[in-house]
Parts: C-alpha cells; structure tokens; sequence
DNA sequence: CGGTTTTTTGAATGGCCGTTCAAGATTTCA
DNA sequence: TGAAATCTTGAACGGCCATTCAAAAAACCG
C-alpha cells in the first residue's frame, strides 16, 4: 500500500500541476517540460508515471470527471422533487471545487481537442450521455413528452455557455451566483 | 487593380483552406504544409501573404467575424420590431452559410485559443461586446431593467452552447431548425 | 516583344519538443 | 543493514515545424 501511495500522491500533483499549466499556457503549446516544472518534477518522470503526453491528459480529464460526477451524486442525495434534483444537476456543474476559472479553462481546451484524440472523445462522450439522460430523466416528470427536448437543449446548452464565458474570465468566479442564475435559467424554462 | 484581384482571390482561398484545415487537424496541431496542401500551395506562399502562422488564423477570423457581422447587418434590415431583431440576432448565428460543422468547429478553436494570442483574444473581445450590446438593446424594450442581465446571459450562454454542441456533431448542421429552436428559447425567456 | 514587377516554391536553417535510457538516488522490507 | 524494488533525472536522440531566401516562373505593361 505504501507503493500505491506514492504513486497515488505523485499522479494528483501532477495532475493539478497539467491543470495549471495547461490555463497558463494552452492545451496546444504547453510542453512537458512547461508542466514539470509547475510540479516541481521532470519532464521524465511524467513519462514514468503516465507514459505519454497523451496518457497525462486522459488522466486529467478522467480527474475532473471524477469530481462532476462526485458532485452530482452529491447533489441527489438530498434532493427530493424532481425540480430539486434539476437544480443539483446543474449544481454540480457549478460546484464551488469545480466552477474555478482554470479548471473551466482547461474543460474547454479539452472540449475543443477532444474529436482529434480518440481518448479524449471517448471521455467526452461518455460525460455528455450522463449528463444528456439525468436532464432526461427529471425533465419527464415536469413536462409534457413534445417539450422534452427543447428544454433539455436550452439548459445544456446554457451550461455549456456559462462554462465557455467563465474561462475566458480575467476575475475570479463566483460560483454562488451562478447557481443562483442558473436555478432562474431553470425556472423560466419549466414554470 | 489586376494586383489587388490576385492577392484578394488568393487571401480567400487560403482562408478557405485553412478553414478545412484546422477543422480537419486542430487549431493546435495543424501545420504549414498542411493547409498549403489544402490550398494546393506551398507553405512558403502563405508565409508571402501573410507573413506568418499568426496572421494566417487572424485573418481567417476577421474573415469569420465579417461574415457574421453581414449576416446580422441583413438580418436587422428587415426587422421591425425588438423582438424581431431579437430573433435576427439569435439567426445570424445560426444563418446557412455559417452555422455549418466546419466553421463552428473553427470557430471554437478560435475561442479555446483567444487568450493565448493578444492578436485573436482582441477581435475575440470585440465581437463578444459587439453581440452583447446588440442583446441589451433589443432587450432593454421588452423587460424590466432587473430582468435584463439574467435574459441575455440566458440566450448569450444559449448561443454559444449550442456552437459548441454544433462543433462536435458528426453528422451536417440543420440552420433552419437551429433557428426555430432558438424562436422558441427566445419566446420561453420573454413571454 | 523585352524589361520590370509580382508570385511561387524547393531547399536550407535553426530551434524546439516528446520520448528514451542508463545511471544514480531513494525507499522498502526481510 | 543490505539487497531489491521503486523512483528520479540529465543528456541524448530523432523528428518535425515555421520561417527564410534565392532563384525561377508568371504576369504585367509600355
């Protein structure tokens, strides 16, 4: 077990050493040797742990994914009503340790490099689906079948938005208001 | 004037290509050579119009800007009340010879990369201020001033979610629908 | 037609980056 | 403690890419 610490505690700096790295720099031009030195480490020893460039990315988004989906199971299991459990979906996504302007940073690099990496779509997809089918699924119990898919498109697509704006961001965020927007965004779409 | 005309229709097929291109390759990995080929050029001949990589992506965006800007000039040209402009502003973005895989695809290359490139994040910042201030004037008619921050954001965020979604879809765009579901979003936000 | 300007390109240049590897440092554990 | 396993890294390798440049090709025009 202490073997698999070390790696364990390695594997999270470096991630969250490629996070920031990645926001300061870019997903297209930040280097191995760029992300080494933000964690203190060497470019080699990143190739050690994750065996490629393409391996530490994965790794990275398969983290972040990890903490949405956190977030969201986190959500559910206080709401009660469907509408509670609309907002929690939308929640998670702007969770406080999740709604930072690096990490929303990085989510869109890896968004716009997604469909020309074969591991990095998979992921994507996967995220998508899950999101697409919890909107679906309390979304049935407040509307009538022909207004599902608008409403599902108008409030992912308005997640989707928010993130876009807030990683272009100069400030820090305020996830609190944007949760409260967003329970209005909900509001006005189903009444 | 014979100059003029070679350079013009040169510069617009470069464009082109590198449309193609990095919406083929990624903005990140794309290569000289390979929107030369595209173009059935050599890399050395974009270097000669536009004196570099950077300014190759400039001028492919300012290309993109224009185009939306016109669609949107057309579209106000016939609107007569707010929400008619409200509706051409949202159409414009969605008009047939833009909302297409291609171009939206480029276009949120562009946005994942503005804020490594002062040349792209400033027309990035003055189209986002120019569509901003085009959503408040319109709004400003039709809702209580407390009501206006929370509107546009909805149908900003609306707007470039559905870009990014529309990047990602492997099959051809319908404008048409994309431009009824936004009517309806619209309707859904001012009653 | 010639001379001049504009356009095109193949080849050369210089630099940078991901990955590998062998050797050394550190940790583990019997 | 000492051998084995694990971790770290500097240096080297091989490849790729944007840009430059000189020279050829094409277009222009008096």
């Amino acid at each position: 077990m202490s073997r698999k610490r070390i790696r364990d505690i390695r594997n999270e700096e470096l991630i969250e050493a490629t996070i920031i790295a990645v926001h300061k720099r870019g997903y297209g031009v930040v280097t191995m040797a760029e992300i080494a030195r933000e964690a203190g480490a060497s470019a080699a020893s990143i190739n050690y742990y994750f065996g490629s460039k393409e391996g530490l990315m994965e790794a990275t988004m398969l983290h972040l994914l990890g903490k949405l989906r956190r977030a969201m199971s986190d959500g559910y299991a206080t709401a009660r009503t469907p509408r509670e459990r609309l907002y929690a979906v939308m929640d998670a996504n702007f969770a406080d340790e999740l709604f930072t302007v690096p990490q929303c940073s990085i989510w869109m690099q890896f968004w716009a490099n997604a469909p020309y990496s074969p591991r990095l779509s998979r992921l994507h997809r996967i995220n998508r689906a899950r999101v697409r089918s919890h909107f679906l699924a309390e979304l049935r119990a407040l509307l009538p079948a022909e207004q599902l898919e608008t409403a599902r498109q108008a409030l992912q697509c308005y997640m989707d938005g928010v993130w876009l704006q807030a990683a272009q961001s100069e400030e820090a965020l305020n996830p609190q208001d944007a949760r409260a927007a967003a329970h209005r965004v909900v509001d006005l779409v189903i009444p």
